[in-house]
DNA sequence: TTTCTCTGCACAAACGTTTGCGCTATCTTT
DNA sequence: AAAGATAGCGCAAACGTTTGTGCAGAGAAA
């Protein structure tokens, strides 16, 4: 068995051509003849001809490989986000290197060393919670490789980087509480380091005060996203002086936490307590007690949109790609649970 | 910018000595002097270098990379599974190429077609529940390319196969339900054609003989696992002559969409029924009501299994290796679930 | 006929690394 | 001193492909 792959050499010997000849061949070069042509196809075909990638990258000095760093694939908003980028990458022949960061410093850098080895042509990547030093993403631009940003993005100049826009989903968010009817909207946020979370409070802060109602500090707790604090900022904001009829949470999980520890506590959440997160993952389907609303950061979008930065980027390898540095910024969009429990 | 990386010849040239001299310095060839190997380290690390992988990899005639194929990475099982393929590979210097192919046949023969034009090593496939023929990947091993399949094992011979064993795991969920007291346990079981579904009613039956009680067929019923099929299976159930007071569902989603159901029908569900289930998702942590028990699969045991065996078959590539075919099967295991309502 | 212009192909280098083999000193043995 | 062994290194081929350049023959223009 194992049957050693067809090589163009031997085609070359059997039609008793030169190996070139062949190699244009079958790239539909205008300077071969096209009978030529047409006799190194067909037998390229019988003999079951598959062109080895391994030379071709070598021979051509790029991989035809993107990178692609994330913290957890099996956050579905991560999952959704290689999806669209392996179809992108799928479409333009190249293929997609995945691996996890587990939001671990010491193993993104550890991947970003074997990506370099790799010689992966370009790299896509969702930084690690815990990164605070990033030397290494600066290593790989001086060794000509791009790198896009996507989600989570590093503080630092001249980078490449595609982003939702908090602030706005955020404004949908509370004006749509406003329109149905609460007046006292709480926030649990994230913790105040998180540019994140300072875009939250603004959008809040906007529509808030768009409505010509005034902003009340004590409404918007910061919480460090664990069960723990979640319950403890949910403790909070109900037992401030004005307590909130609903409730605008940091993310999903986050939503979880807060709906869990509310039931806990007997409160009603068909009529006392209501909440909107963001990110709308797909769990949310099998909960019996959902967010009303969600801000939806089309985690596909902003995968397709950084690939194609990256791409666009790799096509113009030539020029000097340092004068231009994109900043895509995708506007998040409320959706309104269908699944809302109307009783 | 963008620095040509440094390679061996440069270094050699440097140092006046050959090629050859400079690989076997790189790679501690006892027939190199130490003061020569020494010289060419040093510089090597002065100048950064870094082997091209592109060109190690064409003149080995293999990738270290190693495919890997399943169905959806944004589910639980799968991207754990992922992790642990992943960490062993890195272990051992290969690299990991992902691919999904969305259930879809079609998807998962072009994925293969790519993994065998990139000359991947070996591939780790866990098959798409659509895929009716399977061609494709007896042609990779005629190119030589070991398969390993987990979790999703075609019916096909010849192969090397990593599963979970569903019979104990449903023995022992059964059996733990009829200790804590309950003698009508429904079964809410996957269609017939899944060997899977098979090995459960098999459990059950076991179980409950075992136990010396009669096994009643009409507290078995087939679903396709959708919503919809889940609660007539459900309705079916309760409307029995024995009304189950316990329940065993295919798996995690499953059993979710039966507590869904079950709550709208205002079911106690801490008193009158309860639910065992299969696979222990994660999202289990953020619901209200949820499984009492759970059968463990060990996804990441699983897929450490599959790359052990794909990694020791790379290693015995020389040998035919068509003698001897693994077949390992993991024994799942029932979890009774902590955060189990005591009230 | 001569010169010029294509057309269609072959030649060979190049990409970076590994590795079998051969060569030359030096050292050991007799 | 002659012969053999060994240590340390260089030479060159090989992996499969792409691509710049060269070159022959055919046809067209003079």
């Amino acid at each position: 068995m194992s049957n050693k792959p067809t090589t163009i050499k031997e085609i070359a010997a059997i039609l008793n051509v030169s190996v070139s000849t062949v190699s244009r061949a079958l790239h539909n070069h205008p300077s071969i003849g096209i009978t030529t042509q047409q006799k190194v196809q067909k037998l390229a075909k019988e003999l079951n001809y598959e062109p080895n990638q391994s030379a071709i990258f070598f021979q051509k000095g790029k991989t035809s490989t993107i990178g692609l760093i994330l913290p957890e694939l099996s956050e579905a908003f991560f999952s959704s986000a290689v999806s669209a980028i392996e179809d992108l990458a799928y479409q333009k022949n190249y293929t997609v290197l995945i691996a996890q960061s587990h939001d671990d410093e010491q193993r993104e850098k550890q991947l970003i060393e074997m990506m370099k080895n790799h010689r992966v042509d370009g790299l896509i990547v969702s930084v690690a919670k815990t990164t605070s030093n990033f030397d290494h993403f600066e290593v790989l631009e001086r060794y000509g490789i791009p790198i896009v940003f996507f989600d989570r993005i590093p503080p630092i100049k001249n980078i490449h980087s595609v982003a939702c826009n908090m602030e706005t989903g955020t404004i949908a968010a509370v004006t749509y509480l406003l329109q149905i009817g609460h007046r006292c909207i709480g926030m649990i946020n994230g913790p105040a380091t998180l540019a994140a979370s300072e875009e939250r409070k603004k959008g809040y802060f906007e529509a808030i005060t768009k409505n010509r109602l005034k902003f009340d500090g004590s409404l918007v707790v910061s919480c460090d996203l664990t069960e723990k604090g979640t319950q403890e900022a949910l403790d909070k904001l109900l037992s401030n002086k004005r307590r909130p009829t609903a409730i605008v949470t940091f993310n999903d999980y986050n939503a979880l936490y807060a709906i869990k520890h509310a039931r806990k506590l007997n409160i009603n959440l068909d009529k006392d307590l209501k909440f909107v997160s963001y990110a709308n993952l797909p769990l949310i389907n099998y909960m019996d007690y959902v967010p009303i609303a969600s801000v939806e950061q089309f985690p596909a979008l902003q995968g397709q949109k950084a690939a194609e930065i990256l791409f666009e980027l790799l096509k113009n390898k030539t020029t000097s790609s340092d004068i231009f540095y994109h900043k895509v910024t995708i506007e998040s969009e409320l959706i309104v649970n269908q699944l809302n429990r109307q009783e």
